[in-house]
RNA sequence: CGCGGGGUGGAGCAGUCUGGUAGCUCGUUGGGCUCAUAACCCAAAGGUCGCAGGUUCAAAUCCUGUCCCCGCAACCA
């Protein structure tokens, strides 16, 4: 029976559309989940939103709708989001769906059940800004001002709380005993010193708002966003109902992949909440690190927000995927630009992974008739440098090191390249025609390439179909047995068709960025001395051309 | 002395645990090839590894000090 393997992104807050962090956190998930699929595993993918909470209460107020209205369009663009990137989630959790209420119950129900003095009827107090409406926290504070000038003042608010300070030892003994159950270490360092401080109690509901699930007993509370929040990872598996099969068969989650920014949430409250009810922890929770615009975070606030629709529309979901998994490395934080997807999609997309691919099918198309060459090879350099980088391959993605992953790949499409040059196919055919030795030579050139491809089908899921279907492999071979030498067939069609990744000329597309970019800010100025997204760049004086169609991969049906 | 991460050729990074000729990608320069998307292949230039001491036959790598940048320091999802 195959492994089960359960991987969860957070759900993200519907306050705003989804940003460049949402789309990078769900396309790792994406990637990790299609490539355990395809190694055989039996792999459940949830994501979803995150729809309760003071923020949602307000800022649907403000345009004077219901919250659920906020949140269902919101949602709904999440959802054309992840379609149009090619997320293959199995499911998609709402916060305000009926089957997450009656989780969320059950949690605190089997808490109450078994640990009855670890919800408690206590007091908050904290700096309360009148203004914002809201708790700010302490760090925030200075000179009884919060960041934004507003006053604040010591407030004190009746709250249920949740007895974490009795779970530091427990905590600190799981982690002891599972060192990587925050990965990566930097921040596993960080929990526990966190823990090691001593644990607070933490209040687990609010009287101030109403957007929320009622406390069981007392609807005058609503439950905390973040109790809320962290059970939909087992809401969405059927918890608390009577149809709680996937809940057994998949929980406890192999991987939970988290922005750094709340994983404290995630390894501090989420596993004592679970440990109160009894309930097994999460195997591992993954915190990637977040993308920065002029090296400060992206957020609407500070008006550098990266919106990359354009690029996505521009270059296809695939291009994208794979910028975003290639120039980060896991963990750590990284700049976006324009130029540097637009770098990255040239110089790898374009003049390797894609003219690489048309060379070899032109002459495979003009030597061989469109056929695959009819004689294999199973003794050459090219295999054995094929062989010797799948392992890399599957180690490097079994650690999520997606750049050395990605790095073998092209190893791979390097020393095809190299294959290529040193054994002159085109001067072989005008000498001796299309012989045996010229059949082995773009055969092993063609099978290489299929080996390449089906390592990057769980980055560039889409394009690899249209690459092997081209190559005259069979698009749906990605699994482990697709990585072996020797897989593609002789007399296969092949299909030479325009380029799979049509280079762009930079400096037009910056020019005309900018151009659409004055014009929008002409039409719309500023907001509120924001920032500018980016900083002028020489390539502003670059001569404006007439929008013409874009170049973009061709659509696989 | 709260905890942790980082400062390496023009840019972005690896190497530091287990000292021993400083490596990768992009960019630059020269050459090659002409099958291919002005692509591909080969070669070269370019770094006293933040700074100052110390240990050692030998330090980017170990130790001490110091400067700078960043994250965390609890109820903002």
């Amino acid at each position: 029976m195959a492994p089960k393997f359960y991987i969860t992104t957070a759900i993200h807050y519907v306050n705003d559309d989804p940003h460049i962090g949402h789309m990078y956190e769900n396309v790792v998930a994406d990637v990790i989940a299609r490539h355990r699929r395809r190694m055989g595993d039996d792999v459940w993918f949830l994501t979803g939103a995150d729809e309760h909470g003071q923020k949602i209460e307000r800022a649907a107020a403000k345009e004077g709708i219901a919250p659920i209205e906020l949140a269902d369009r919101v949602v709904a663009k999440h959802h054309e989001l992840w379609r149009t990137l090619d997320i293959s989630n199995d499911d998609f959790i709402r916060t305000t769906e009926s089957r997450h209420r009656v989780g969320v119950l059950e949690l605190i129900r089997r808490i109450q059940e078994r640990m009855p003095d670890d919800i408690y009827l206590g007091e908050h107090a904290g700096w309360y800004c009148q203004s914002e409406e809201t708790f700010v926290p302490e760090n925030q504070v200075k000179d009884g001002r919060d960041e934004n000038g507003h006053a604040v003042e010591m407030t004190t608010e009746r709250n249920f709380f949740f007895k974490l300070s009795r779970y530091a030892q427990p905590l600190l003994e799981h982690y002891r005993n599972n060192p990587g159950f925050v990965y990566p270490p930097t921040r596993m360092n960080e929990v526990i010193s966190f823990v090691e401080q001593g644990l607070k109690d933490l209040s687990v509901s609010r009287t101030s708002i109403t957007w929320g699930i009622p406390f069981p007993g007392h609807p005058d509370h609503v439950i905390y966003v973040w109790m809320d929040a962290l059970t939909n990872y087992i809401s969405a598996l059927g918890f608390g109902s009577a149809e709680h099969g996937r809940f057994d068969h998949d929980w406890p989650a192999d991987i939970q992949l988290i922005g750094k920014d709340i994983i404290r949430f995630h390894a501090v409250y989420w596993p004592a909440f679970l440990l109160a009810a009894g309930l097994p922890l999460p195997k591992q929770i993954v915190g990637h690190g977040w993308w920065l615009r002029d090296n400060q975070k992206i957020s609407k606030s500070l008006g550098n927000v990266v919106r990359p629709y354009d690029i996505i529309e521009k270059f296809g979901a695939d291009a994208f995927r794979y910028f975003l998994l290639r120039e980060m490395v896991f963990g750590q934080d990284q700049n976006y630009s324009d130029e540097a997807f637009l770098g990255r999609y040239n110089a790898d997309l374009a003049n390797d992974l894609g003219n690489t691919l048309s060379r070899s099918i032109k002459m495979t198309d003009t030597y061989f008739g469109s056929r695959t060459p009819p004689t294999s090879c199973s003794d050459n350099d090219l295999m054995r440098t094929a062989e010797a980088l799948v392992p890399d391959y599957l180690k490097a993605m079994d650690e999520l090191s997606f750049q050395r992953a990605l790095d073998a790949a092209w190893k791979l499409l390097v020393a095809v390249n190299g294959y290529i040059v040193a054994s002159e196919p085109w001067k072989k055919f005008k000498e001796t025609g299309a012989d045996e030795a010229l059949s082995r030579i773009l055969w092993n050139t063609l099978e290489a390439q299929r080996i390449v491809w089906v390592m990057m089908s769980p980055f560039m899921p889409s394009t690899t179909r249209e690459a092997l279907s081209r190559l005259g492999a069979d698009p749906e071979m990605i699994g482990r047995e697709a990585l072996n030498w020797g897989g593609l067939t002789n007399g296969a069609r092949v299909r030479a068709e325009e380029a799979i990744f049509p280079r762009i000329d930079i400096a037009t597309y910056m020019g005309e960025a900018m151009q659409e970019k004055n014009e929008a800010t002409a039409v719309e100025p500023a907001q509120s001395g924001a920032p500018p997204a980016s900083p002028a760049r020489p390539e502003h004086n670059a001569p404006h051309k007439p929008a013409r169609p874009a170049p973009r991969p061709p659509q696989v049906p």
